[in-house]
DNA sequence: TAGCGAATGTGACATTTGTCAATCTTTTAC
DNA sequence: GTAAAAGATTGACAAATGTCACATTCGCTA
């Protein structure tokens, strides 16, 4: 299916995937388009399925007294999931909402333990997403213990400088743990320099 | 062996682990001690071991313009391992010493290879530690984003009220980005309540 | 193209946290 | 038991960031 070749040339490229490997998602694949702003999970519901992003953009966040605290961004080619609601089956307690009109090619959590169960590879897969998951969350774990918000910024920046150009400051503040208006202090700062 | 008992038990607990999965490391443990202070790993160094804390205790931590910042404690029956250097044989970025006198069980990364590579179970073992691992890091990135100075204090004074029994406050500052002075007037301010 | 709403920027001020220097307390070593 | 070292606290002040009110800019759509 002509929709499915963006994941599959993804999976491709992972090296120790068997095409039989590969081919064990095949039929548990399913194509979904969210409009912007449309949520992909809400809060309170179960996170049954795993999207790769063929197209578009995500954001997680959840509300902290009214407030919306932006925790992630998902992009294209990369997978986009409430991984305790999704592994657990338990309430989410994030909502995940398309920032642009969106594609993405989804699995279910029965698909993904069944591939796990049949193929050592595909366990070995997971195992790895896992630990690059880790691995990016504890270095932003650190950006908060010794950078302070105007390091932060520029640190984003320069790792990341398309995210600018595609979400909203006010988003990648909340991201960064500062306000709307200190980034707009910051930038101001920086540009006198 | 008696003094890997504790590590076997250990595993024993780990639902879907088999007796013959356990049993793939035992060949490759090591006991080693640990002075308080000494170093399991230095700056610089590659790390070649995962650990098992029998007893005792450690912390991470990295030299930031001549500042130490603590990222993270371990105790008995966590493992401790600078991951990053130990998965890509790359230098380490840090600092782990014992803040007490302390007993490991040790195995190398071939030993851990070897174990994904020859039991299914061994790498689902892997991944789902690596999902752990993600999903305490990933809390943490939250007690950043929406709490401040004071909150991360009670909560963690919540969470692991143990671990101020047994680490010098001004190291549990570090860890929760934060100096130690502040530390100390957060507490007057608390108990005047 | 005018008008509306969303996003961003600004200024004044409050609060939090950092910094530095000094002191007090507790633990450790001899 | 005493001196030294390590850890914790305090006060004064500075810097960073939050908060609130309002102004400005941008992008969309009627």
């Amino acid at each position: 299916m002509q929709e499915f070749e963006q994941f599959k040339n993804w999976l491709k490229g992972v090296s120790f995937l068997t095409a039989q490997d590969c081919a064990l998602f095949e039929p548990h694949l399913t194509l979904k388009r969210f409009k912007e702003k449309e949520l992909f999970i809400a809060e309170g519901k179960v996170c049954r399925e795993i999207a790769f992003i063929n197209s578009g953009s995500f954001r997680t966040y959840y509300l902290s007294e009214g407030k919306e605290i932006n925790t992630c961004f998902y992009f294209e080619n990369q997978f986009v999931v409430e991984y305790d609601s999704f592994l657990k089956a338990m309430p989410s307690r994030y909502y995940i909402q398309a920032l642009e009109d969106s594609e993405v090619v989804c699995f279910s959590l029965p698909a993904v333990q069944n591939a796990y169960k049949q193929s050592h590879n595909r366990e070995r897969f997971g195992r790895i997403m896992a630990e690059e998951a880790y691995k990016m969350t504890a270095q932003r774990v650190e950006s908060f213990l010794f950078l302070d918000g105007e390091q932060r910024y520029l640190q984003l920046l320069e790792s990341e400088p398309w995210l600018f150009d595609r979400v909203p400051l006010y988003l990648i503040a909340s991201y960064l743990g500062l306000e709307r208006e200190s980034i707009s202090r910051l930038r101001k700062k920086i540009a006198q320099k």
